[in-house]
DNA sequence: CTATTATTCGAACGAACGTTCGAACTGGAA
DNA sequence: TTCCAGTTCGAACGTTCGTTCGAATAATAG
């Protein structure tokens, strides 16, 4: 990797961070100049603009989640194990990138036109998934009266994007028991009938941004 | 109620809708003075700065939805009824209300110091009322497994206040419906029992800003 | 070495921001 | 009518913003 996109890369992690931190309308260029220690005007050799900053740091996350779960779910074929997986690779990845992440969710409006369609397609695309994955556990059960599916959706989304509100991975609530829980209390919400399957916890942590 | 009530209340509904649109630290005061056709030195007579205006919004929603809660909990003894009635006050406010809620739940690291120490206060407040609730469901039924309650009081706040980023109260889905849905899906989850109630859902529609 | 390209940055640009000030209005009480 | 407090606003203030430009430096190739 070129020393180049090594400083880019850097870049993007700081920025990221401050963008978490302070929100994205609110961080200037000399913040992340200072944190940086890249000048203001040499910044802009690594970008050609502020939004195309939040706009890495969106794409490049939210590539990695979509690559990640692709792989996870290859020749899966059971609905229930599917959930498992996509809650378990949407929250372990959140853990670990809690920064990008939750730049991904709370910044989602602050792109405009191009690039805003372009992270809000990858996006569609992403609660399609969700949704029909949702739709074929519900399909392999026999259920009285099913849970409305997009309020399903929403609400799954719900519980695991707020996590940048409250969730510190460093601290005593492990990623697995997160996750656990959330697939518990989704599941048997989702499904009344008490059933709740495991699912295999990888160990590998997930990182956004590759290093080699 | 004065002129200078009605015509501040007009800017702070009027800022909200403004806030929730673009997001607080996009919006500038010119925005609001536009949209209200106050003029910008106008703005200054109603509050004592753009932060103020923030900190209005949120305090005076916050205030209607734990108002308008206790009045609702007033008497309730069981348990399962309380969740009931804390899930439907919250979202039938949220949905009446979509923008303050939006600002409310998407602006909370905008006020600085002591303005954001109280909001946060608040907050705390509520969110431990909710934890207390789920607390007492919980040690109401006779669980295997229960779920961590840290985990359920945010899913639970994870999957309402989430509704912004989908919600349409205009569109098809009720929210009456709305709220059932989030009863059943949470309830059966944190009870795995076939325990849901159900609850009354009142007819009144809540306002953040009251009109006589 | 020299020539060329890639990287860096101080300084400055115009624009937009939140806020202030003093003067001009307004409506109701006397 | 006169008067005064309450209300309104045009104009400007100092600051900060995102971005640019041209020169200086570092790295690389011939």
């Amino acid at each position: 990797m070129s020393r180049y996109d090594q400083k880019l890369e850097f870049i993007l992690r700081t920025a990221a961070r401050i963008f978490a931190e302070k929100n994205y309308h609110s961080t200037s260029m000399r913040d992340i100049s200072r944190a940086t220690n890249v000048s203001l005007a040499g910044l802009y050799h690594y970008c050609k603009s502020k939004e195309e900053l939040l706009f890495l740091i969106q794409d490049n996350c939210f590539g990695r989640v979509l690559e990640r779960l692709e792989q996870r779910l290859e020749g899966v074929e059971d609905p229930i194990t599917k959930l498992g997986i996509f809650i378990e690779n949407h929250l372990s990845f959140f853990a670990a990138n809690m920064s990008e992440m939750k730049v991904l969710s709370h910044e989602a409006e602050s792109l405009r036109g191009d690039l805003y369609t372009h992270v809000s397609t990858r996006k569609d695309k992403y609660t399609k998934l969700a949704r029909q994955i949702l739709r074929e556990v519900q399909e392999s059960q026999e259920i009285k009266e099913p849970i409305d599916l997009t309020v399903a959706t929403y609400a799954l989304f719900g519980m695991m994007n707020w996590i940048y509100n409250w969730y510190d991975p460093q601290g005593k609530l492990k990623v697995s028991d997160l996750a656990g829980n959330v697939m518990k209390l989704f599941l048997n919400g989702f499904l009344p009938n008490g059933m709740c399957h495991g699912v295999p916890i990888p160990s590998e942590s997930p990182s956004v941004w590759s290093h080699g």
